[in-house]
DNA sequence: CTGTTAGCGCCTTCAT
DNA sequence: ATGAAGGCGCTAACAG
């Protein structure tokens, strides 16, 4: 049939003609194909298809007449068609545990950001933290064709991962330091941040500490700060005895609310580390409620340097996470990925402290050499 | 060759036959495919696609069969051929103009798990706040094929619109009003709770006011919080020369900066509103640095009720902008969409103010009654 | 209820 | 440098 209709060449074009895929040109119905340029500059679907994929591979002349045809119709290759014939859907997908903490959403944003600039596209999923959700969605990503997921930690669910592997779809582990020297991991190493954390009270004479941590399960970087920051203490001569360690959701009104109960219930310290400057934000709020100085009386540190910690009163001393570099390093193994080289990225990042004003030398009344 | 096949059924599945597709069962090939979940379950490859789509038009034996079948072989469908085929590929796309304020990506959250548990992928997409990026981004997205697009306000260019509108894609403006009833549109009166937050301020007895706005350019949202709040003071007997505005980019640095350089310049003010908590966590600093007290010597006002915004000192007055719900009510509209219902939808949130411990009576001081 | 069949729009050898 | 033709994996008629 198209060889009929090539033998007749011309202007049987503007008849309305009720052949097969003929159509009224007013409102575009959205169902222009390569064989609608081709028709219209009068050329192969080949030739079209080289002008979209290896414009070198075509002569000058070709290939203005289809670019022109290409801008006449407003053609919009078919990504399911592409994708199916050439299976490169051009598609990474992630999953974070959520965009409300700006520590992911800075990542997704740069990551995205990244892509977008290699020409794919970036599917985004939330797990709440939720392995079962992961796995989810997991699937739902490689349903859609993604070549490439962006994961959050190096705690998954054994089939998650094995699902991928059998399905021949890439991942990059995000915010972690895993070991596996086949994986690709992108992060930072919480437990030395946490770390210099503690070196950093204990050189200002604080002796027994708080620490208000995020939930642990089945999270890797929340379990590393406590215990970075404990076992740094440790080395210290601080016994653990001496560090009280409560876990709470990621949330300022539940950082403002164990602050308080400890206060309340009269404990014995003089600094607290928080997980994350949200808590930060909280245990802040709870000293200033309960006529507590900070820093005189109480240093707290936070984590992350989110955006507002310097805007606290007074601003916040913290650990410098680095989301953007992430999302930037991260989208460079997708593109290393993708171009078909399966070695993988190891990136360490710095996370350094950021002292400001929330810390100060421990009061003298509550300097202990021993119990 | 299929009938072929079947001529003799039985066993000939556990040679390793080198037919065709034939291949190890060992590291998965991830080319499982309908056929051979058709061929390990002997029966069509018609049943086996109803079983994943309309499985009650399937008997219950052969439904058993195809699902141990799936499972054994760790089938995932291959999206992008469903997608060629049946036109569906379960993609909605979404251009915000950044996840790093919070407040989109409160919405983006929300609006990311509703479509996910009517098993739509969500491909997401920044524009920093750009007209063109908006208008690229679209094109990519369309060229993913996703169904419908969720966008941001009310101004973008005229050629995106366009092209969708060319293209079938059905789009949703979200953070909008938009007057035209055949546009579906999700929003709240930025204006309304602007001019909220002036009454608020004149009651207590401020007469002259900063008002610190983000960019307007291209920026509906931007200006209706301005116009609202210019506006409803207008009303009240303040005349715009008592109005300092002043425009900034939505970072805590720019909304300090612009506050100490109206402090140090003298100006003339008890009130400021801020077109984001953002803003008012600066200003509030430079308020702090400058030996200014809030809400006595000075009264702040923010918008959007972002969480910080309560833990700062003093807390502050705020607009609560319905991120979620707007998520939530967005995923309902794509969902409708989708399904074939094209009535737009409109919605109209409210975004009420909340009243906090930055604003108070003016200083005696500076109630003027005229010039 | 189940099977057969014809493409969806595109990329990619293979010829020319 | 260009054209012809065969599927990629799946869904939706249409038969039986």
């Amino acid at each position: 049939m198209q060889s009929g209709t090539k033998a007749k060449p011309g202007i049987a074009d503007d008849a309305p003609q009720a052949t097969g895929r003929a159509r009224a040109r007013s409102k575009a119905q959205a169902n222009v194909t390569l064989f609608d340029v081709a028709r219209l500059a009068d050329v192969s679907i080949a030739s079209v298809s080289r002008v979209l994929n290896t414009p070198d591979k075509v002569g000058a002349e070709v290939r203005a007449r289809v670019e022109a045809a290409i801008r006449r119709l407003s053609f919009v290759p078919n990504g399911a068609a592409r994708a199916l014939r050439s299976s490169k859907a051009r598609l990474v997908g992630a999953i974070i545990p959520t965009l409300n903490y700006a520590i992911y959403a800075r990542m997704v944003e740069s990551l995205q950001q990244h892509l977008s600039a290699q020409g794919n596209s970036l599917i985004l999923n939330s797990s709440s933290y939720s392995l079962e959700t992961e796995y989810r969605e997991a699937r739902l990503l490689i349903e859609r064709g993604v070549e490439c997921i962006v994961l959050v930690g190096d705690v998954q669910r054994h089939d998650t991962l094995a699902l991928l592997r059998d399905q021949n779809v890439e991942y990059i582990l995000t915010y972690s330091n895993a070991d596996s020297p086949s994986v690709s991991s992108i992060g930072f190493e919480n437990g030395e941040s946490a770390g210099a954390v503690a070196r950093h009270l204990h050189e200002l004479g604080h002796r027994s500490f708080m620490m208000i941590s995020g939930v642990s399960r089945h999270n890797d970087r929340v379990r590393d700060r406590r215990s970075g920051f404990v076992t740094e203490l440790g080395r210290l001569g601080v016994p653990s005895s001496d560090v009280i360690v409560v876990e709470e959701e990621y949330t300022m009104a539940a950082g403002c609310a164990a602050m308080k109960k400890q206060l309340d219930a009269g404990s014995d310290f003089t600094a607290v580390f928080c997980g994350t400057d949200v808590f930060a934000a909280g245990a802040l709020k709870a000293c200033t409620d309960a006529g507590i100085r900070c820093p005189e009386e109480m240093s707290i540190v936070g984590f992350d340097n989110l955006e507002f910690g310097e805007y606290l009163q007074p601003a916040i001393t913290t650990v410098d996470v680095p989301g953007v570099q992430m999302g930037v390093i991260t989208a460079q193994a997708v593109a290393r990925l993708l171009a078909g080289d399966k070695t993988p990225t190891k990136a360490r990042l710095d996370a350094p402290l950021v002292v400001r004003s929330s810390t100060a030398a421990a009061p003298a009344r509550a300097r202990r050499t021993g119990r």
